[in-house]
DNA sequence: CTGAAAGCGCTAACAT
DNA sequence: ATGTTAGCGCTTTCAG
């Protein structure tokens, strides 16, 4: 395989002269340029990025940490970050952590050892800890996500103002008994989103029953399914469902499609993220549009700077209310 | 930052045997040992890969081509790809190609240039030429598609098969008048799947009728919700619909809801991929399933292979009929 | 404008 | 068992 050495032998020049052809063309005469890409070219000459990163000891790399690529509600935003990061010159590494420890190590340490420059976080279930650690050393932010002491940058909407508006969306429409399915109170965002949903009750003095609050392990299909057959059992049955994601209301939307309950007339439904599946239910799925390329897109650039040695500040984006039919 | 030389130096042993601590600890004594991994702690240092990198000239990472990771039929290949390569000690490098030339460009020149050391390629839409020449020179294997030449190794299912006891399925079932809707056929799948259809319906001595035939431009929900549009608009109305990926099987079953049209009892529908939404739809898809996760594992073992120089075979793996309640 | 040479951090052959 | 040293391929001062 042909190196720098070689061009430089065959085009009668130095290895520095093929170097600055190749990253600095201007200074270099045109004669000896087209020397010099001639002998590239003829020797199908490609620049090692091994050598060059050595040198420079950057990799161009940037980890994007998320706990599974399947979750469509991330896919919007991974667009936003690999635009934002081809334009300025970074390739990006999707990390599925599973939620797995272990998985997580294997990525921390590829910023640790130079193989990546910088991390997005979008892993709720990342250790916190860890996390804060490493960026005391290395570049990280985070995307729809955040802890709350809040030392990593990050960048987000305003979950219980989203989660609030949600349910007043429902309250509005004359809805009094409102259940929510929610994912576990570990994550920070079901915590804010609880907390929207109890202000729009509480703002309108509607109770809150504790037997239609749902706290699901997972935001799988299957659970919002199983959250709303727990519902449907109970003598008293909600007349409004907020899922605090799409993917649980669309579980929900399953159930009560197999027991032949209507939506919206018997039962409203609101999801959260409007994955581009929530349009093709039957019926569609009103929901809160967060701006994920958007999100995406901030964070990449965030991180960059950061890289540079930049200062940057955390972002809260607008949210917006999706009604369609399903309300 | 620690490198070697200033934890060799604190350790009071070459650089050497810090490296060997590193790469073969056995060699080295006890006590040496302890002294150098008590330097390494002390330092916090982490060996950097961009070093090791250069001087094995191997950079452990392997590029996965897709169109689009929005797109669920990739999600489950892309675990069984990502578990064998970690298992291995590689890591992967998801790449959207948007099925812009130029993007692939960026990601060939990545292998080229040495960042990566080989290719996994789903992506149908890739220039096949550019992809064959690449070929000849670096690792490259082919998941769930290949070209009709053969030069590149794949693991794949036969499609014309699968495709073929989709539809002989619902001939079983008592339908004559069956629609496909099918992707663009500059696909090879396509093609096969469309073979498929045709042999079965000639089998059971069933007409074809051109009308019936869509080839839809891309993959997305709203083709498939076209193409039924479409099909719903002609005077004689098929009975059953084949639709070549469950994305369009569930565009086509969003048209189908719209208009009240009972499935299966007005129109039987059958997918193809067996996606996760395949099974939260009303009513769920009668789809076929591909050993996704196999597919995947397979297919980075058989890069790896070729990575470390062995031959390798292509592989073509088994599908399967899930009967579900749109059939 | 170009060349010589140092060196990024590491591994591995060779020497001891 | 450990040290010495060359060198992976490149970029970047410093001279000329």
């Amino acid at each position: 395989m042909a190196n720098i050495q070689k061009v430089a032998k065959k085009a009668g020049v130095s290895v520095a002269t093929v170097s600055r052809v190749l990253n600095n063309p201007d200074v270099v005469t045109l004669k000896t340029r087209t020397k010099v890409e001639q002998a590239i070219h003829e020797l199908n000459y490609e620049p090692s990025a091994l050598g060059r990163n050595l040198r420079t000891s950057r990799s161009r790399l940037l980890l994007v940490l998320l706990p599974s690529i399947s979750n469509p509600f991330y896919t919007e935003i991974i667009n936003g970050i690999e635009d934002t990061a081809i334009e300025e010159g970074y390739n990006i590494l999707l990390c599925e952590t599973d939620s797995n420890p272990e998985r997580e190590n294997i990525y921390f340490n590829m910023v640790k050892n130079r193989l990546a420059e910088g991390i997005i976080s979008m892993d709720p279930t990342v250790n916190k800890k860890t996390l804060t650690d490493l960026a005391k050393d290395y570049p990280i932010v985070q995307c729809s996500e955040y802890d709350e002491d809040g030392t990593i940058c990050y960048v987000s909407i305003d979950n219980e103002l989203a989660a609030y508006h949600a349910v007043r969306h429902l309250i509005k429409l004359g809805h009094e008994k409102i259940a929510l399915i929610n994912s576990d109170e570990k994550f920070l965002y079901a915590r804010e989103r609880y907390r929207g949903f109890q202000k729009a009750m509480e703002e309108f003095e509607l109770p809150i029953r504790p037997e239609w609050i749902l706290n699901m392990e997972n935001v799988k299909f299957e659970d919002g399914q199983q959250a709303m057959k727990g519902l449907l059992k109970q003598e008293v049955r909600p007349t409004a469902v907020f899922a605090v994601s799409d993917v649980l209301a669309i579980g929900a939307l399953k159930e009560l499609n197999i027991n032949q309950i209507r939506v919206p007339e018997d039962i409203a439904l609101v999801g959260f993220d409007k994955i581009v599946f929530s349009n093709m239910t039957h019926p569609t799925l009103t929901t809160i549009s967060q701006p994920m390329y958007k999100m995406g897109s901030i964070s990449a650039n965030m991180l960059i700077n950061k890289i540079k040695g930049k200062a940057v500040e955390s972002v809260i984006l607008e949210h917006e209310l999706v009604i369609r039919e399903s309300t």
